[in-house]
DNA sequence: CCAGTCAATGCACAGCCGTGCAACAGAATA
DNA sequence: TATTCTGTTGCACGGCTGTGCATTGACTGG
């Protein structure tokens, strides 16, 4: 017996109190309180008075329970404190309840095998939808959510598997584009700054520089430091920057580690930016638009992916399967024109 | 008629086909998925295969509706994208996932008028408890909460309501060393940055470090530019330091306004730090450690605020009160020392 | 005055679960 | 062998809601 066994049992307040303060059936209140329902004025008029006397509120764990919808979203995500992933998170709760749905967190704090029981939380709460942001669940996982009535929303993974939705950004277009900025600006030894996570957006976007400047006939240095994250942006910058050739192009597959990666060269190696070395970065975080990086990078449509999300939600059709985002270059001054 | 009628109605499998398969009562089924509850191994195992092979998964929506707690804690926030309040989302997100909780983000998007909404829907879904980061409810609707066997965690908001947990920090304490530590580094012409959210710990800290200053004989000009962010750290700098005085020595109330100061009284002003002017932030977010600004900054102690929350979500006894923690000064190079 | 229409209302059921209570079986004890 | 005890199981109820169906009452048109 680990806790103490009698809960105060605060009896929370019941469409059934209600009715009886107003003098009406509960049926009466529970048509007050459901949308398109028939209730004359009158009657609707007594059983409000009587709610908010009582302090009523319609408990939606009920009703998810006889309507098979919850209302619930449950975001999946790991590294959420990370700025890029902050904002989606932002846009995504925002849209969220402006539909009438309310946004549950699970986060995975980095560990795969949290994915697993997170995606079990989803189902135990019969959420409305998934949305998968960090971390690949296994198949079969999705589809007993698929089973169950649930949408499935896969954020920037392309697994080949049948059902879920799938919303991609263009990871490839942007990293041949950085490729041939770096070109145009004339920059002839390339890097590029990736990190040991090895995220499907990570490695697309990395694979994509790589044979975008291998296809113009210029070789690529590929250094990864670590997880995706300032430091290792950092820690990249003293390895490649100590060789004896050093790069003079360099495409970060990610903001955070564009930034590390500038503030090591610029401190540990008295680098000017982009005179001596030119920074491309992905994400279009809010950093990088700060006075001391001015990173020219690539924006992430978060607001339309939120909306798309949302057009998934109430939209009754299954299925609208891949749906592919175009990302779009800033251009600010971490690349010479 | 707005949407469709007819909702697929994917029969979710409940506890009663588990035990049809096991062939065993539905009561077995449940007491196999609840602690604590007596259940031989053998019918055990029977059912835990059953449910494997269904995919059953407990419904928490009925079993909140039936044991008065449905396990969902909700934490009302505004400008959630933002570093500190995206930190303390993943601290609490992750320590209350640990004790068995799941956590509802209710975005307020900065309108004052969705704090009471999303109180409402705290209620609706029947939440074991609702942590208010941003954003001043009505106290009646607190009370509400309250009644209807809520726990209510306020963070820095020191209303002189009665019933909710308060958790503050030490704001007052840490204005009023940093007007000692700039004191010592011999600035002479204090400055205070602040912005005009007007949020109780922005003006605590704010007038703290006012109050201090002048016991020591100093006079301090105040600037508040905008909401509370980077743009307007670096407005109050173009501001401040246009004056004909500039000020030697200048605290801000967030690291974020700090460091858009220190930008804009680098690039505009050409000033170093500190040798020019000392900065002191407040919150150690992680953009406060990057080689570009190693800020002289106090540390939020959100770990032991997110472990004390789960304290009072595992503890019985209601009405902790006010609890207290002390913040860290955290010294790097925006102070001489 | 009567037939017909229609909005409003109440009843009863379904949705899924935990748990008190009683029944029961098996083991241990006298 | 009779008795007590202990652990397991099933029944039935309660928790709160939405909604189909039948009923009612008022109102309209002839």
């Amino acid at each position: 017996m680990p806790k103490s066994k009698q809960k105060p049992h605060k009896a929370s307040i019941s469409a059934h109190k209600v009715a009886e303060l107003a003098g009406v059936s509960r049926s009466a209140v529970s048509r007050t309180f459901t949308e398109g329902a028939s209730v004359s004025e009158a009657t609707r008029r007594k059983v409000l008075a009587a709610a908010e006397k009582l302090g009523y509120h319609v408990n939606l764990l009920a009703r998810g329970l006889i309507q098979h919808r919850s209302g619930i979203v449950c975001l999946i995500v790991a590294d959420m404190q990370a700025p890029y992933q902050s904002s989606f998170l932002e846009a995504v709760t925002r849209r969220l309840q402006e539909i009438g749905k309310v946004v549950m967190v699970l986060n995975t704090a980095g560990q795969p095998a949290n994915v697993e029981a997170a995606l079990r939380q989803t189902l135990n709460y019969r959420a409305d939808a998934t949305v998968v942001v960090s971390g690949s669940p296994s198949a079969s996982l999705i589809e007993t959510c698929i089973d169950n009535g649930q949408r499935v929303i896969l954020i920037n993974r392309d697994d080949p598997i049948i059902g879920p939705e799938r919303i991609m950004v263009g990871n490839e277009e942007a990293a041949r584009e950085a490729c041939l900025m770096l070109l145009r600006a004339a920059c002839t030894r390339l890097a590029v700054v990736s990190s040991t996570a090895g995220t499907p957006s990570v490695t697309a976007r990395e694979r994509a520089f790589v044979a975008a400047a291998e296809a113009e006939g210029f070789a690529v240095t590929v250094s990864r430091a670590g997880p995706t994250g300032y430091a290792s942006g950092a820690d990249s910058a003293r390895q490649l920057l100590a060789a004896s050739s050093r790069p003079d192009g360099v495409f970060c597959v990610t903001d955070l580690l564009a930034i590390g990666f500038m503030d090591a060269a610029r401190q540990d190696f008295r680098l000017s930016i982009p005179e001596d070395i030119c920074v491309i970065g992905f994400d279009d975080i809010p950093e990088a638009g700060w006075l001391g990086y001015n990173l020219t990078t690539f924006r992430q449509p978060i607001n339309e992916i939120a909306e798309y999300i949302a057009a998934i939600l109430t939209s009754d059709e299954a299925a609208l399967g891949k749906q592919n985002f175009p990302v779009q270059v800033v251009w600010r001054r971490t690349v010479r024109p």
